[in-house]
DNA sequence: CTGAAAGCGCTAACAT
DNA sequence: ATGTTAGCGCTTTCAG
């Protein structure tokens, strides 16, 4: 049986009232007697209990994240886990641990108003992928402390952080722009689904409005696959472009399997560029100069603001939280 | 305020206890007095406090994850993060969470010590990965319910599950043989620290010594600039081999740019195989075969061996409990 | 089958 | 500056 806090009370001949405010670090204790405490309880190898802690002071120091986790998510959304990350190292730095919860879309707003009532955590970071209205609902009726990454698509009152995706287009833009380069593709995603692509495209029209230019998009290319066929027509053309700006790296290896068989040059003939920096932007011939996003941080901040509301339940955030930054490399 | 069960108890007209041994699904409590709480607690929203739960059952149905997350690895090792899944389903289905710790080699000993000391919760898995001898003392002297992921590079007592490496090897060297394939060289990463293209190794020794044949190596390619750079003084060979089986996806694409530069086709002049489906094998052109490790399956894996190991302490567990499997795809 | 009562190990108000 | 004591909400003997 492991040591209590009697045995370390007895040890050290004071009350275990005294113990627990030492080990606390209250003012109310005297240097002298919180060292003599400390370095009994190093002795006899005294740990409080955390399920008795958590009992007593009504809290227990965890924060839930919940997310769809389906099975392959480590690889299609390696984000995920970098934001993952990025919170518990936070959180561990205050002390405070986090709980993964896979939950569907379908089934979070019962799971969710479970988990609260529960009262299994301190709070919630819920991932943008899973809220819908009702749960919106659930979160604003309890008052439980929550903070959603990814800003949802509808008006609400949660709290919530994201990247600015505007920011990453308008970075984007004026980064080709500066260089000199006018006639440019952007090859989007799909037109309905895709919020991402249309934020940024939002972001790179502001930036060409400014010098009154216009940008050519093409859009619904998905994949690796659409990108090579698209990648094909577009150097079938009389003049082609001097730069295509990808939505991700799948969409730009596409691109650069089609200039290649043309035996065209990056970034000579045409250059390249694309958002994200993962999985391969570093790894290709030629590098791909990238738009990357720190997740790390985000899950970072994502882990301040929860433990702010904690400490501030009316406290609302709605705001964009990290900035995305320019790599550049050899494509353009 | 939350209800508590006291509340439950006074709305259903029984006392506390009862309510308890209800919601607990004793054996002692008539079927139709069960049905009545339940109904009642639905009513009034009640959710039996965790908190307190925990603190009166000495356990809490919380599992730490321990492993190295630095920033990054997400991306770098998105297996991990596939195994947490596996390993929180598993648990959810048990009743049980996961906790996420970022612990580093240095101050796993003493980090998980605590762990262990505060009975945050009921067990632990480790990743091999922080794993040291110092640690499986630590493990070994407390009797803590621990599980982990991946052999230990020494001899121990402890307990683990790890992916047979192995058998990759074997069921990669048996399917080229099959295919007739004879001139194979083997991309293996650092001769040293990498332990995994070792065993991989090992077995595909087995399968070539079976048909009395070796197989080439050429070690310390531990990326794509590398791979690229060998396949490029590999096809100056006068004879070039019939296949390159790549330790690794980057390797892989080394190897497709430098045959691509050269205008040789795959598989029609040269095959190419990987360990590994992850990240790109489905994507780049033309796919690759290759051999999968279901990491996922793993994590369910893991979680079902530490809560046997919590109801059976003394039980030890060192086994491999996952099976590679192949996926042909165009590259052979 | 149901209820009364004794903790679980700690915190925090209150007393000294 | 230190000690006394009443909970925190639930589980679990033990009686009935």
């Amino acid at each position: 049986m492991a040591a209590t806090i009697f045995d370390l009370a007895e040890a050290a001949g004071v009350s275990i009232s005294t113990v627990s405010k030492a080990l606390n670090d209250s003012y109310s204790i005297s240097e002298k007697t919180k060292e003599r405490i400390r370095k009994k309880a190093e002795e006899i190898g005294y740990k409080p209990n955390a399920r008795a802690r958590s009992f007593a002071r009504k809290k227990n120091g965890i924060i839930l994240f919940a997310a769809d986790m389906s099975k392959g998510i480590g690889f299609e959304n390696p984000h995920l886990f970098e934001i993952v990350t990025g919170v518990e190292r936070y959180l561990e730095e205050k002390g405070y641990s986090l709980i993964f919860k896979h939950v569907t879309v379908d089934n979070a707003p019962n799971q969710i108003k479970e988990l609260m009532l529960s009262e299994e955590a301190d709070g919630i970071i819920l991932h943008a992928g899973i809220i819908t209205k009702q749960l919106a609902f659930v979160l604003g009726k309890e008052a439980y402390p929550h903070l959603i990454i990814g800003k949802p698509n509808f008006v609400n009152t949660l709290s919530w952080i994201d990247v600015s995706h505007e920011s990453a287009g308008q970075i984007a833009a004026n980064y080709l722009l500066d260089k000199g380069y006018r006639g440019i593709v952007f090859l989007m995603g799909d037109p309905v689904n895709d919020q991402i692509s249309l934020r940024r495209l939002e972001g790179i029209n502001i930036a060409f409005e400014e010098e009154e230019l216009t940008i050519e998009t093409i859009s619904g290319i998905t994949g690796f696959d659409d990108s090579r066929r698209i990648t094909e027509q577009i150097l079938e053309r009389e003049k082609i472009p001097e730069v295509i700006l990808c939505n991700n790296n799948y969409l730009a290896l596409g691109c650069i399997q089609s200039i290649r068989v043309k035996n065209l040059d990056i970034p000579k003939d045409i250059a390249l560029m694309t958002f994200d920096n993962y999985p391969f932007s570093m790894l290709v011939q030629p590098t791909l100069t990238a738009i990357e996003v720190d997740m790390f941080d985000m899950g970072n901040q994502a882990a301040r603001f929860i433990l702010q509301k904690i400490k501030k339940p009316n406290m609302q955030t709605q705001s964009f939280c990290t900035t995305p930054v320019l790599i550049e490399r050899e494509s353009t």
